[in-house]
DNA sequence: TAGGTCATGTAACTAGTTACATGATTTC
DNA sequence: GAAATCATGTAACTAGTTACATGACCTA
């Protein structure tokens, strides 16, 4: 027999989501990550369709079609094993979770004396700084949106925006540093 | 003519690496992206020998073998239009390069409501703030470490630490709303 | 009745990964 | 002289993406 193999974070994601949501349809799922702040996954047709049956033959999911419903709908719901996957997915927290995230931003600043002049690296950080003061803007909005799932909704809002708050005070630093050094 | 594509994020990372180490090895620029503290690539040969094929064929560095090396070294260096290309990639800073960056910790935190019992919740929270403590006493011995780029290492350290620095602070705003909000 | 959304799914592609293979050089 | 490291590269795989295709239902 086959060991079976780990579930990617988008698969532990997908089942967590089905958990909270059920009974829902693919498309459903599918919408809640298209509308998440949170970039990592656009959660595709072409992934995630075929993944929901990899959850179902794994028998960590069950699906029941509507009899009668001439869309073709789906009803999602996990089963005793899937809510016990999803529990084990929390509970195992791997040191490497806990290493800073890759930031685009950040990698660019890595090469920021490539800039040929002080004037451009301080066009840089401005620009920086007024992208991420505007996302900041953004995920405050959202939170007071409609729709939301009230907490947990909250607390992965505040986590984006301390984040971005971080960004943001790093950049001054950046700043600062780079106003003390010039060439 | 086709049109040029752009480059991925890791094709601009790596001739922006040679920018800076050149003249250099593909080793080198892999061993560069092996020992960096975050985990966004591993930069396997796999993925970073033909990545600088491309980057000869569109002329964007030119690689040198060494005669009579032995070991068949070859010299990499940026191009004129190599140079241009980092200069473009820093300046080109998207608005959706600010958004808040995946976390699988944050995401995990998203479903804390699936730990079935207050003390599982609490479990996971300390244990999130443990790692995150760990992680950022590791960057900070990095900082001090040799063989680093003095500013460049330095700027990206700083930003590392400042965005597990805040998610410390998340995690204890979390863990307080848990305490407030038995059930 | 036209256009948007709900709802399913597939085919071709992309940008990486792991694992392997080869051989030279250095270090203990 | 054995083991680690330097240095190159390829083959098979993985986990997603985009773009397309189909059709029902809803609303102005």
């Amino acid at each position: 027999v086959a060991r079976a193999k780990r579930l990617t974070e988008l698969e532990n994601c997908t089942l967590g989501l089905i958990a909270r949501l059920q009974p829902c349809s693919t498309y459903r799922i599918r919408s809640e990550f298209a509308h998440s702040s949170t970039t990592e996954w656009s959660a595709s047709a072409g992934s995630i369709y075929p993944l929901i049956e990899r959850l179902v033959r794994l028998k960590l999911i069950k699906a029941e079609s509507r009899s009668g419903d001439a869309r073709g709908r789906r009803d999602l719901r996990t089963t005793r094993r899937g809510d016990q996957a999803v529990h084990a997915w929390l509970l195992d927290l791997e040191p490497r979770f806990a290493s800073a995230t890759p930031d685009p931003i950040r990698t660019r600043a890595y090469f920021l004396d490539y800039l040929r002049s002080a004037a451009d690296r301080r066009a840089f950080i401005a620009r920086a700084q007024q992208l991420t003061k505007i996302m900041i803007r953004t995920v405050r909005t959202e939170t007071k949106a409609k729709g939301m799932i009230p907490e947990a909704d909250h607390l992965a809002a505040l986590g984006a925006l301390f984040q971005l708050e971080a960004r943001l005070r790093w950049l001054d630093a950046v700043r600062k540093l780079q106003d003390t050094r010039p060439r």
